[in-house]
RNA sequence: CUACAAACCCGAACUAUCGUGCUGUGGCAAACAGUAAGGAAAGUCUGGACAACACAGAGCAAUUCACCAGUGAAUAGCUGGUUAUGUUUUAAACAUAAAGAAAGUGCCACAGAAAAUAACUACCUGCUUUUGCAGGCAAAGGUGAAAAUGUAAGGUAAGAGCUUACAAUAAGGUGUAGUAAUAUACUUUAUGGGUAAACCUUGAAUGUUGCAAUGCCACGUAUAGAAACGUUUGAGAACUGCUCGUUCAAGUUUCAGGGUAGGCAGCAAAUGAUUGUAACAGUAAUGUUGCAACAAGAUAAAUGAUAGUAAAAAAACAGAAUCCGGCUUACGAGGUUUGUAGUUAC
RNA sequence: GGUCCUGUGGCCGAGUGGCUAGGCAGAGCUCUGCAAAAGCUUCCACACCAGUUCGAAUCUGGUCGGGACCU
């Protein structure tokens, strides 16, 4: 029985170039205050159907603590949010790159941002679909 | 008891569920077990470890430190002591980048006669005759941050450390105390401002660069282009920054363009300037010995979410990136000590 | 991670320890029928905190910004 709510090191966006790819050719939305880039790609994602990035302007946040909390939310809102978005690419046979940023300048509490998650995976999910 | 200030201590517990990095066990798949951020991890101000290069020589430059002793791997640290100054305040405490201004050079605005071989007014002598000229002198003169050590007497034409007495400061000598800085007594000499966080002098020290160092593996590209200099008439390179000197030397430099941007070691610890603890030595910093323990190691970069546990809360400053010592800066709640103020009781 | 540089009005930018130049911009006035140009006047500054010094934009130490280089 393998693990549903994962996020290990297979499922993290770290290839330079497909960063480079998904930033320059890859679609974005927002819903505030969270930015998503996501791209479609395909057979370059070795034993995984998707990978994903989070990230969080030095610039509004000057301190590494408030990065790293930042960071660990919205890593922790995707795991647990993460399901259905898995269950459509299994199903089509897609493999997708995706990257949260974050754009607000001010530190969010765990049940707002996780709302906010939902709401943008659901809009994720209607844009492949 | 309350409030404020300072110093020191401490600085995010435990359980369950779901997840993350690393290590171990596992047909190396699932899974299980272990372990996982600070006192400042910060600033990069410092001292080292470690690594690469260099290590025939000479000179110059540059940088750092600066009372004494101790301590330590150590050169801005720490501990104890000494002197001076300042602050609070009258008796101690606290703070201070504490060699040299009698080696030399520079600077000292404004004001003031004068800011450093002092001479404008004044005073005295001579000449002249009103005015002034020559010489002497440095007591008095409103300034200034700073004015040639102060007081008294003698002395003189007038004066003057010119002489004497007392006092102050500085330097030397001798004795005493102390490891020493220094203190103190006696004695001799001097009384030529301040500034070295101005240049500088003296003493001590420093090879350069930093893990993006460095070694190895894999993959990929253009046996491709342009310009300049050059092959004994020596471009250029090494010997630290410069010069001399020595050695090597056939390619070197720049521009445009192309490729890659992966991995392993360094690097994460059972032998180390390690951590904890006890005893002993020392005023202390610290050291010695015994016992016990091995305790993050990532690379778009790991610690989170939810619920519960005591009345409640889990907060401030803040996130390891080769590793240690120190300094500096930031900081909540609580505790301890000291001080100040107020209130209550005796 | 490491090595360095720098901070002066709204902007640019001088400044041997002794009153912080100058230009552009802004405001007012003159000139003009009205504007522009020109002229005159005015406004607004030494990043912050300590120390050295009689006196600090300048010298020294610390703090906070900004920037450059090394792969």
């Amino acid at each position: 029985m393998p693990a549903i709510f994962t996020y290990n090191k297979k499922e993290k966006l770290k290839s330079k170039k497909l960063l480079d790819e998904l930033f320059t050719q890859g679609n974005s939305f927002v819903v505030f205050p969270i930015k998503i880039f996501f791209k479609v790609v395909e057979n370059k994602l070795p034993d995984t159907t998707i990978q994903v990035g989070v990230g969080v302007s030095k610039k509004y946040f000057k301190h590494a603590t408030k990065r790293n909390r930042i960071k660990r939310l919205l890593r922790e809102t995707y795991r647990q949010n993460k399901l259905s978005l898995h269950e459509l690419l299994n199903n089509n046979n897609k493999q997708l790159t995706v990257f949260f940023l974050y754009i607000d300048k001010e530190l969010i509490s765990y049940q707002t941002l996780e709302n906010k998650m939902k709401i943008a995976i659901e809009k994720l999910i209607k844009q492949l679909s």
